[in-house]
DNA sequence: CGGAGTGTTAGTCG
DNA sequence: CCGACTAACACTCC
């Protein structure tokens, strides 16, 4: 489930619980999820290593931790954090459960995954100092957790990701010019691919051509500089009102329990193909399958 | 029961 | 390099 307004979600809910937090274990239930590092190395490293900040890049959630041995010697000064990256893809879920059994952060809902911890889905259990939890869990096990030591790695995991949508450096002209660099790729496949802003997943950008009034299905070289302009703005503003919203969530879910999703009320064209077009044209909503995706729009009002 | 569909993206192939 | 396609997986829905 989770595209940027979902991860900005979680990071915010696990940021007030996670914060200062020290590892003591982590159970690897499955260990195919922890990329790029020797399972015993990622055990090492993560014991005692205190959580000192929270990031989000594109869809990556980030933690930056320090060990406390380090924190000790060097009085807390100039530490330089390791990195501690999740991607949920399609089903990942990140749940802390603190002394009392209460539930925070959230994620791709699953049925009665929350009524029980662990579950056939938690695939690897962080344990803290105090005795709290956090919980990775994943159905479809497409997401992943990997460990770097240096902000060059990090860096290298994040090169190839557009500007941040809602960040300074995200410019309309910047954005254009990008754009304007994948001539015949189609607009939707584009904005799939996060190289001109990342974060976007199919919600999002079935949203934001809707809200634009472009469809998915455009090349890119034949859009105008005032379409990329309103497509530009249709972003912003969209991935604002559903981190307002607590990000989207399709199918049944429980909420009260830290779990996510207002913003689906919302939605205009996902997932509503045969429906009246939500700008009373009288056009139902289609679904076209393109390179694999379903994109969803209103052949009259998107041109 | 079989097939399609699901919020992602890395890898392969032409 | 680009764009199209597929695999990774487990489940629900029609």
């Amino acid at each position: 489930m989770p595209e940027l307004p979902e991860v900005e979600t979680i990071k915010r809910q696990l940021a007030r619980v996670l914060i200062g937090r020290v590892f003591k274990s982590v159970e690897i239930r499955l260990p195919k999820q922890v990329k790029g590092i020797l399972v015993k190395d990622f055990r090492r490293l993560i014991r005692k290593s205190k959580i000192v900040k929270l990031e989000r890049r594109g869809k990556m959630l980030i933690m930056n931790i320090v060990k406390e041995d380090d924190i000790l010697r060097t009085e807390g000064k100039n530490v330089k954090p390791m990195f501690l990256i999740f991607h949920l893809k399609m089903s990942g879920q990140l749940i802390f459960k603190d002394k009392r059994g209460r539930l925070k952060g959230g994620g791709h809902p699953i049925k009665d995954a929350l009524n029980c911890l662990p579950n056939n889905y938690s695939h690897l259990i962080f344990e803290f100092a105090d005795g709290t939890k956090l919980f990775f869990n994943d159905l479809r096990q497409f997401g992943w957790v990997r460990l770097v030591i240096k902000r060059k790695e990090l860096e290298n995991l994040t090169k190839d990701l557009g500007p941040e949508p809602l960040g300074k450096n995200f410019k309309l002209q910047n954005f254009i010019s990008c754009l304007s660099q994948k001539p015949n790729s189609r607009i939707y496949q584009t904005l799939l691919s996060q190289s001109c802003a990342c974060g976007l997943g199919n919600i999002y950008v079935n949203e934001s051509l809707f809200y634009a009034g472009i469809k998915p299905t455009r090349k890119n070289k034949n859009i105008k500089k005032q379409e990329y302009k309103k497509l530009y703005q249709a972003i912003r503003k969209i991935l604002k009102k559903a981190i307002a919203a607590r990000g989207t969530s399709i199918d049944k879910y429980l909420d009260a329990l830290g779990n996510i999703g207002g913003f689906a009320k919302y939605l205009k064209v996902y997932q509503r193909q045969g429906q009246l077009c939500p700008h009373s044209c009288g056009s139902r909503i289609k679904r076209l399958k393109i390179n694999g995706r379903s994109a969803f729009f209103c052949q009259k009002c998107q041109k």
